[in-house]
RNA sequence: CGGGGCGUAGCGCAGCCCGGUUAGCGUACCUGGUUUGGGACCAGGUGGUCGCAGGUUCGAAUCCUGCCGCCCCGACCA
């Protein structure tokens, strides 16, 4: 059966819309623009979930939810947050449908049942939180205010693509409020700090912290922090966001504070979030022509056992063996029982779901005592004697872990270039793409001019960058770093 | 919103231009058998409102009109 892939060099997008499709992760709907997660794809999901989840809450986080729904006039009172979003909003106008007298059978929108104030469906919740928090916050003892929720949101997008970007996607949002200005920096740091270790240890994808300038900036922020990555094709991609809010929504909202001195003070604001446009990146940054390829800490199986050539009991006895050894390491384990397809047929699938590590054990290697271990990041295949190989596939699934972030770190260095004119720039996006450092005189103009001409914005002023006068690329003028411009997803 | 493409079995497609038996192929699925160390083979079988509505015709998947939906490229995208 030909299970096909288009090529990455053939035809990039094509083949990432064939990985998620054949490997499993979602599905098209009948809703333009939404997808289903399905169960495999959703499982990674929650992997990621569980591992962020945890790193929350040991910073202090707690969890809680928030309305789908957002009434229209508070949705509004934060302007520059309601403008930024205001093209992409489903609204609820109505809340009954009835029997269409024209078309028996058939229902239409009852307009008797017109809603007084319109419902926006929440493309993010500041607007809801806030609200709320006035009510909940009247002293400095209620602070800091440390809350995350896990939720759905929608963006009326014009184009969508699996996980990169759909009309409605699961994600955390913080939302957290604070006494003190540089109280809410350090907390939006945290959690920049948080994400970017996330990325790099458990999604094993390198990643550049930095700042938004301007115009990139969450509508409604006064900062917004990010982690940048670098796709295979060349393109970025923006992982994670953190902002410090400053008090433009504590002032929208008139959430205010007593403090010890007794005065009334407005609190400072962070919010963050991280969605399933991971699950994106993700594929985009390690999987390969033969499937997707997934790191060790988010796979939902880290190893399948296969028998070769079926599931007969001496061949089973040492699987379950294996089996008990890898769960008692707190590794997750497949044994494929399935008489229906044949190894081969078995082995292509695996690769194609991306599970880690493959255990083949045949009679003739149960004669030699070993077993076969292939792992899914460089195809290799070893023969493994069976007293150590629960000890070997555990360092092995940390050596893939480590391989799959080190890989993708050299890419993203070869694909880093420092450029300082503007041809130079358009000649490196057009042929090897990436990331461009370039020096930028640090206004918003320049930024839109440089955009309009190259189609590349500007990714992050990195966190860590070393200081160096020079002049920006497009107007001349004087610069003390180089920022990171490339074309994004 | 512009440009292009597509809608026929779960999936992928042919048939349509030039109307004519019972709508076909691959794959998947079911049954039986032979196989089995990298996507097995043979035989038999199940499965279809041909996107929807209307029209032309003795007769429409095929021609005409209208509608709906999806995909791709672009514009847009904290």
């Amino acid at each position: 059966m030909a299970k096909e892939i288009t090529l990455r060099e053939e035809n990039y997008s094509q083949w990432y819309l064939d990985i998620v499709k054949k490997a499993g992760l979602s599905d098209n709907s009948a809703v333009r623009g939404c997808m289903v997660i399905k169960p495999y794809g959703y499982a990674i999901w929650e992997k990621m979930q569980a591992q962020l989840d945890k790193m929350f809450k040991e910073t202090g986080h707690v969890n809680a939810y928030f309305p789908l729904f957002v009434p229209k006039s508070l949705f509004e009172a934060e302007e520059k947050n309601a403008e930024g979003f205001a093209k992409e909003c489903a609204i609820v106008t109505h809340y009954r449908l009835k029997n269409d007298p024209d078309n028996p059978g058939k229902l239409m929108v009852d307009p008797n049942a017109k809603l007084e104030e319109e419902l926006i469906v929440r493309p993010t919740s500041e607007a809801i939180i806030w609200n709320t928090y006035r009510d909940w916050i009247q002293s400095y003892r209620d602070l800091p205010l440390l809350i995350n929720q896990w939720a759905n949101v929608v963006r009326w997008e014009m184009r969508t693509r699996p996980f990169l970007r759909t009309a409605e996607f699961l994600w955390q949002e913080g939302h957290t409020a604070h006494a003190t200005k540089e109280e809410a920096i350090q907390e939006a740091k945290i959690i920049h700090e948080i994400y970017a270790r996330f990325a790099e240890d458990f999604m094993a994808m390198p990643v550049i912290k930095g700042s938004k300038s301007e115009n990139e900036r969450f509508a409604g922020a006064d900062d917004t922090f990010t982690i940048e990555a670098l796709m295979q094709d060349g393109k970025a991609l923006q992982a994670g966001t953190s902002h410090f809010l400053g008090q433009n929504f504590a002032k929208a909202f008139e959430v205010k504070y007593l403090t010890s001195e007794n005065k009334e003070e407005y609190v400072w604001a962070t919010s963050w979030g991280v969605s399933t446009r991971l699950i994106g990146g993700l594929i985009m940054t390690h999987s390969d022509d033969e499937g997707l390829v997934l790191p060790p800490k988010l796979a939902p199986i880290q190893v399948v056992i296969v028998p070769i050539p079926k599931p007969e009991p001496e061949i089973m006895l040492v699987a379950d063996r294996i089996n008990d050894e890898l769960k008692a390491k707190g590794i997750s384990v497949k044994i494929d029982s399935d008489e229906k397809n044949r190894p081969g047929f078995k082995f292509a699938e695996y690769e194609m779901k991306g599970i880690p590590v493959r255990v083949g054990i045949g009679k003739r290697d149960l004669e030699n005592g070993v077993v076969e271990i292939a792992r899914r990041d460089t195809k290799e295949k070893t023969q493994v004697s069976l007293d150590t190989v629960s000890q070997y596939i555990e360092k092995l699934l940390d050596d893939i872990q480590e391989n799959l972030f080190q890989r993708a770190l050299a890419y993203r260095t070869a694909a880093t270039t420092n450029v300082d004119s503007m041809e130079q720039l358009l000649e490196v996006l057009d042929t090897k793409g990436g990331f461009c450092l370039a020096h930028w005189d640090g206004t918003s103009e320049t930024e839109e001019k440089i955009k309009e001409l190259t189609k590349a914005t500007i990714r992050c002023i990195p966190d860590e960058s070393i200081l160096e006068e020079g002049k920006c690329i497009l107007t001349g003028k004087p610069s003390k770093q180089r920022v990171i411009f490339a074309r994004a997803y």
